[in-house]
DNA sequence: TATCGAGTAAACATTA
DNA sequence: GTAATGTTTACTCGAT
């Protein structure tokens, strides 16, 4: 007992070095499945909705127009009559940005979250964020409607006040004229847009649905917005000139996300401020800001402007501030990558605070001992869709597993459903009899390990993986493909939280593991003994389950398809190598060449499933391995080979010498090795 | 119910 | 002698 103890505090040592992120493929997989779980139909819905709240906007847009100029139509022909509802509610009292909180819009959070459940595509996340962006372009307008008429009807009290019959002509002209640059307005926010496809800000799809323009076309642009501002008001009394002057500032603020105190846009986004930088970025502010900080600006590094796709050299400061007051001035281009970067910036800060939110969540939730039912989601590996196959196309659901207790469990991009990974609580110690993903010999892969990394690293649960896999990967993942035990024993307690503690059971049950399978292979060497994996062995462990159901084979391939984007990533890595699952290619990247073996291995398995149902063939052999045959493990020759590492060997690399109808059952490895 | 795989525990041997 | 390592056996449990 000492001695595991000891072993174990050295083991810990090393385990806490490593703290590599892998929690947002986590999240982000696991949202991924969730949404997947419930079907396609959010997405659609959610992209419906979102063209119905366009239409409403659109709707309302108009609504408000109308009145606006019946209004307008009213004053003009009664004159200095003002409407009561203006006595009620003084028109400086009107609060900006107000309209950013409408319902119709969806919030940063129904973003986030429809952006972290990845049930939209690309595609629909382009035309949601386009979609948004006229929204707030329709509601920017929206206010400035309103407080135009309000700055009107103010005028128009004063003027009934004070009896000036000129200066009434004068704001009816003006109006008139606003409704004109209203049209054009539409105009130039189309060249708007356009302006922003060219720059690559907004990219519509042709397949995708037409961008709803007349939406687009109802909203303003910031800097028309100010120069409208100015024209209208600019004429008037010199304290709405002067202090017009400010809020013609804030105006443009305030159509992206309101530099006035609202309450509503802090609310809706703590980081409102961000957006308001905005209202920062004219040249003056610019080169006032240079002058506190000569020669440091965010926008300049390197020689370099760092403004969003400029990547201008700047030789000097002030040739970049130069650069900065010409290209990068107020204008619209600069406008709309402003917004889009502000976008970028605010969604970046939401996922952050999601991502966080959803951590500490997970860490609370961790601390807690789980009774949630069996429903939640389970610590599945890569493959586990192979299992849900199975299980949904063969297994009842009472054949689902018992697990006492769930906890919440890593996030990988599996399917849920009925599973026979199971794991317990995740303060779990002692012999709780389980069984886990290995039952199908469900090799665990470098992407489940990343995937779950962190997960496992920080909880104690323990792994839905059996000890030979656990073995096998920390095995695969050294280097040389070769480890000592101990070093096996600091990949355990590195890995994984769980085998931090009770060390001297799992322990035990490590080297039982690896005096008790044949694809454990003790090779001595000068420094002394490493354990390698033999590939063959371990591929004919592999119990055949699975009926040989070649659409049950297929579908199980198919899940691999739609598994994870790290399964896409490998597919893509496959497909532009043009190569089979294993390959030098994948196995010169460690992690892709660990994924593609235990795709492949399930893909062998499958297939081998399926042979050895329809043809009595050998077992011990899968199809692919006859095409691509994996050598793990090739005896040395003599001793002195016994030195060299003794690393898989794949069809790249392997040597023709290997005997593949070598059959170690009859012929064991280790005592050949001893 | 039998069988099998896996986990756990323990005893024992070997080696540094 | 001790600790680490390796082997083997026995037992239990869950799934088939």
């Amino acid at each position: 007992m000492m001695q595991e103890s000891g072993t174990e505090t050295k083991s810990n040592g090393s385990a806490i070095q490593n703290g590599s992120s892998g929690g947002n493929h986590l999240l982000e997989c696991g949202s991924l499945r969730e949404g997947r779980s419930n079907g396609e139909t959010p997405a659609v819905d959610v992209g419906t909705a979102d063209l119905a709240h366009v239409q409403q906007q659109q709707q309302a847009l108009q609504v408000a127009r109308q009145l606006l100029l019946q209004q307008q139509q009213q004053q003009q022909v009664s004159g200095l009559k003002s409407p009561k509802r203006n006595d009620k509610q003084p028109a400086l009292q009107v609060p900006v940005s107000v309209a950013m909180m409408t319902p119709q819009v969806i919030t940063p959070q129904q973003m986030q979250q429809i952006l972290q459940q990845q049930v939209l595509s690309p595609q629909q996340l382009q035309v949601l964020l386009q979609q948004q962006q006229a929204l707030m372009l329709q509601q920017q307008l929206q206010e400035f409607y309103k407080k135009q008429q309000e700055q009107l009807q103010l005028q128009l009290l004063q003027q009934h006040a004070g009896k000036q019959p000129k200066e009434q002509q004068q704001v009816a002209t003006q109006q008139l004229a606003f409704q004109q640059q209203l049209l054009q307005m539409q105009q130039l926010q189309q060249q708007h847009l356009l302006s922003l496809q060219r720059q690559g800000l907004l990219t519509i799809q042709p397949g995708q649905p037409a961008l709803p323009l007349q939406p687009l076309t109802q909203g303003m642009i910031p800097t028309e917005l100010q120069q409208l501002w100015k024209e209208v008001t600019s004429a008037h009394t010199t304290e709405e000139t002067t202090g017009n002057n400010h809020s013609s500032l804030d105006l443009t603020t305030t159509c992206v996300s309101s530099s006035a105190p609202s309450k509503t846009s802090l609310i809706m986004n703590p980081h409102a401020s961000t957006n308001g930088q905005l209202s920062v970025h004219t040249p003056k502010r610019e080169s006032l800001s240079h002058e506190e900080h000569p020669h440091s600006h965010p926008l300049y590094g390197h020689g370099v402007c760092k403004w969003p796709g400029c990547e201008a050299v700047c030789e000097d400061f002030q040739s970049f501030l130069k650069h900065l007051n010409s290209e990068h001035a107020l204008d619209d281009r600069s406008t709309a990558q402003c917004r889009v970067q502000m976008q970028v910036v605010q969604q970046l800060e939401l996922q952050l605070a999601k991502d966080k939110e959803r951590l500490q969540a997970m860490m609370t939730h961790l601390h807690v001992k789980s009774t949630e039912p069996k429903t939640a989601p389970q610590p599945l590996n890569l493959v586990s869709s192979v299992t849900l196959s199975k299980s949904a196309s063969e297994a009842s659901p009472q054949s689902l597993p018992h697990t006492p207790t769930t906890p919440t469990a890593p996030i990988t991009p599996a399917t849920q459903g009925p599973s026979v990974i199971t794991t317990t609580s995740m303060h779990t110690v002692g012999p709780i009899r389980r069984r886990y993903s290995d039952k199908y010999n469900v090799p665990i892969s470098s992407a489940d390990i990343a995937q779950n990394q962190e997960f496992y690293k920080n909880a104690e649960v323990r792994p839905p993986f059996t000890y030979a896999s656990l073995i096998r990967q920390a095995i695969l993942e050294s280097p040389e493909k070769q480890l000592t035990l101990n070093e096996i024993y600091n990949w355990f307690t590195r890995m994984f939280a769980y085998f931090r503690r009770n060390a001297a059971t799992w322990k035990n049950a490590v080297r039982h593991n690896l005096s008790l399978h044949k694809c454990f292979v003790r090779v001595e060497n000068v420094k002394g003994a490493v354990w390698t994996v033999d590939e063959v062995e371990f591929q004919k462990r592999r119990p055949q389950k699975i009926s040989g159901n070649p659409s049950l084979i297929k579908n199980m391939q198919t899940s691999h398809a739609y598994c994870t984007p790290l399964n896409a990533a490998l597919q893509a890595s496959m497909a532009e190598n043009s190569i089979p699952l294993y390959t030098t290619a994948s196995m010169g990247n460690p992690t892709l060449g660990n994924l593609a073996s235990a795709i492949r291995e399930e893909l062998n398995g499958a297939m081998e499933h399926t042979n050895s149902n329809e043809s009595d063939s050998s077992p011990g052999r899968s199809p692919l391995q006859a095409v691509h045959p994996v050598h793990v493990k090739e005896e040395p020759l003599d001793p002195e080979e016994a030195e060299g590492p003794l690393s898989l060997v794949t069809t790249a690399n392997h040597s023709p010498d290997f005997d593949h109808d070598r059959d170690y059952e009859d012929e064991p490895v280790n005592e050949d090795m001893e």
